[in-house]
DNA sequence: ACACTTCTTGCAATGATTGCAAGATGGACC
DNA sequence: GGTCCATCTTGCAATCATTGCAAGAAGTGT
């Protein structure tokens, strides 16, 4: 990599991280972290295509974070239906504990013009994918296991985050429909309750 | 009502219907809108809170599109399940047939600091929890009918419900887990298959 | 006509974003 | 070393939504 690029990430990832430490996204400006890397407000849109995705890098850690958060999920040694369900419950905690995170894997705003902003985004993406993939693997292996009916494990995986993205996603509804943790627990229990016996009554 | 708001608000809102007509939000600008009413800029953010919420004023109707949608869901000669299952359809259909308005319901934005804005967004609620009333209903009356399990009914349609947006929202993704109108139709269709017929395998 | 409330307006300021052109720098090659 | 070239960086201007505020205008009631 070019070391004048490695040197501006550097000091604007170190510069914003530390002013992102006590103040919130909308109260730090760019011209600030700029000047405290002592690098041009230009180069956050070169290397990170926005201030949000500036700010994202910063808490990239907390991707690592969903990772380790999920992967308490899909251990071994659970079944597949146990490691399903368990995987909604990774997921609010992981929303919970890292709402930006969250919100830039559910609700992804547009990247803007710069390329970094696209990289960045699909970035993400594949981040989704590769959980995705975990939860369709759970699925097939439940199938086979014979302890789900016969889906389409790609389609259920998707419909199922998704799923879970409305519901979580709840939580930082600006309006009188937000939901608080506690109603978002209840929430996701009765969807996974739901997806797995069905809401139909027995024939 | 004071004549000034009025004649303000109607001259704002038929700028702004004419300039929506042939170019998306971010095409149009406040000035320009302002010019064309013949009002002040701010006039803008005493009325409607903010460009969002003046664009979503002109889109009002849509909302009437709205009910006008999910009242073909819930006709009283459908049974309760089929209500739910064609309930899911109809919104779907509807945020189809107006992304702005499915956005604004299912991801409001923060409301700005205006007045205007935070009663525009109650509004808004209101509607949702319109709908979210007629789902319960229906929830209700399958489990009276004997047709569901016995579930929250409150707590079903709300899950259902976020979990449709969840779903749904996949369509304007700007990444590549986009999804297009035939694959939202089989994700939802796969959804609501899920939730009727639950995912484990009969015991 | 007078007072009072409520709207409207104009204006300045902030801050993210975009586009662009000029300058600086690192690496490859002689 | 010196030269060339691609790539970064920078600075700057411009756009645009948003906010806050203060002065002016217009209803309303007496």
């Amino acid at each position: 990599m070019d070391p004048r690029t490695q040197r501006t990430r550097e000091a604007l990832l170190l510069a914003a991280e530390r002013l992102f430490l006590d103040r919130r996204l909308d109260e730090v400006t760019l011209d600030e972290i700029a000047a405290a890397a002592g690098v041009a407000v230009g180069s956050v849109y070169n290397h990170f295509g926005s201030k949000a995705g500036l700010h994202a890098a910063t808490v990239e850690q907390a991707l690592e974070v969903d990772r380790a958060h999920m992967d308490l999920a899909y251990v071994e040694d659970r079944g597949p239906v146990d490691q399903i369900r368990s995987a909604a419950e990774q997921y609010l905690e992981f929303a919970l504990a890292h709402p930006e995170h969250f919100q830039m894997l559910a609700f992804p705003r547009e990247p803007g013009r710069y390329e970094a902003g696209r990289r960045t985004a699909e970035e993400l993406a594949d981040r989704v994918r590769e959980q995705n993939d975990r939860l369709v693997a759970a699925i097939r292996g439940g199938i086979a296991a014979g302890e789900l009916r016969t889906v389409d494990p790609e389609l259920t995986a998707t419909a199922l985050w998704a799923a879970w993205n409305g519901i979580i996603g709840l939580a930082w509804r600006p309006d009188g429909l937000r939901r608080d943790e506690a109603e978002l627990r209840e929430l996701l229990r009765a969807a996974t309750d739901l997806v797995e016996r069905g809401l139909l009554a027995a024939p």
